[in-house]
DNA sequence: TTAGCCCTGAGA
DNA sequence: TCTCAGGGCTAA
């Protein structure tokens, strides 16, 4: 479940890491998460260097010298992390990268297969269509813009949150978060929320992002960061997962309803 | 707009 | 042994 704050912690270390780095060897032992064959990915990679680590939405994006990129998605439980060398018998290992001037492999791991590796050349009209369809970052919309772009939604606002074609990055976690943050509750409509409310969801957004981000993201089951360590930001969570607890704001219990097939956790009293 | 599918490990 | 977790996609 790593969302947009889970990404862009993973995009700066990386950056770090190997950002300049050349590719030495690219190898594929479970080949059902990536989008190109085996061979393309093997043969492609070794050679290049990478220019820069960043982030789209939840999309991670390795720009590579001559105009490839490595565009990965980590679905539920991908992880991507340092190791002296790759545990051959594990069935969730995916990928691995090796860099020149650098021990050890960069590997990929994701036991429920919901994850993607894409490799793409870098004009916009090769993206991932996955990658070309999302919305715009939070971060780049005003409140405003925001308001105006969800105020003609007439799906329940949670839903509208996850849609990826609206706006990149919110997941389950901080979506739920961000509305306690916003007192709303996550069955409203936004067309019939008043527009004040919607830029102060806005404002509850980017806020409970750059927390977590801050804090390293989410670490609830699988998400860790590539040297194995985990997020702080799980304890400072509101709501997510914490149905029948009391409301960190006003004591009422935590309630937990299931909307769009997601679990989604808020406060009846101070969600409305 | 929504239901169902993919997928596997954890927990009841 | 069964149910649940859910991001992104497709079909209804």
């Amino acid at each position: 479940m790593p969302e947009l704050p889970e990404i862009e912690c993973l995009a700066r270390e990386l950056q770090g890491q190997i950002g300049g780095a050349l590719i030495s060897r690219a190898r594929v032992y479970q080949s059902i998460i990536l989008k190109s064959p085996p061979g393309v990915f093997e043969a492609e990679l070794p050679g290049r260097r990478v220019e820069s680590v960043t982030r789209r939405g939840k999309f991670l994006c390795l720009d590579l010298t001559g105009g490839l990129r490595l565009w990965l998605h980590f679905g539920m439980t991908g992880q991507l992390f340092w190791s002296e060398a790759p545990a051959l018998a594990d069935p969730h290992l995916h990928f691995s990268l090796e860099f020149e001037a650098r021990s050890g492999c960069l590997l990929f791991r994701d036991p429920r297969r919901f994850g993607k590796a894409v490799l793409a050349g870098a004009e916009g009209g090769r993206l991932p269509p996955s990658v070309g369809r999302l919305g715009p970052e939070p971060d780049f919309l005003s409140a405003e813009a925001f308001a105006m772009l969800f105020r003609s939604r007439r799906a329940r606002i949670k839903s509208a949150l996850l849609d990826q074609r609206l706006m990149a990055g919110l997941g389950n976690i901080y979506a739920d978060e961000s509305l306690h943050r916003a007192g709303i509750d996550p069955r409203r409509r936004p067309h019939r929320l008043r527009r004040e409310r919607l830029t102060r969801l806005h404002g509850a957004i980017v806020e409970t992002l750059a927390e977590a981000v801050a804090r390293g993201g989410s670490s609830i089951d699988d998400y860790q960061h590539t040297d194995g360590s985990r997020g702080r930001f799980q304890e400072s969570h509101r709501v997510y997962g914490r149905a029948g607890s009391s409301c960190l704001s006003c004591g009422t219990a935590i309630r937990r309803i299931k909307l769009a097939g997601r679990s989604s956790f808020y406060c009846p009293a101070c969600q409305r």
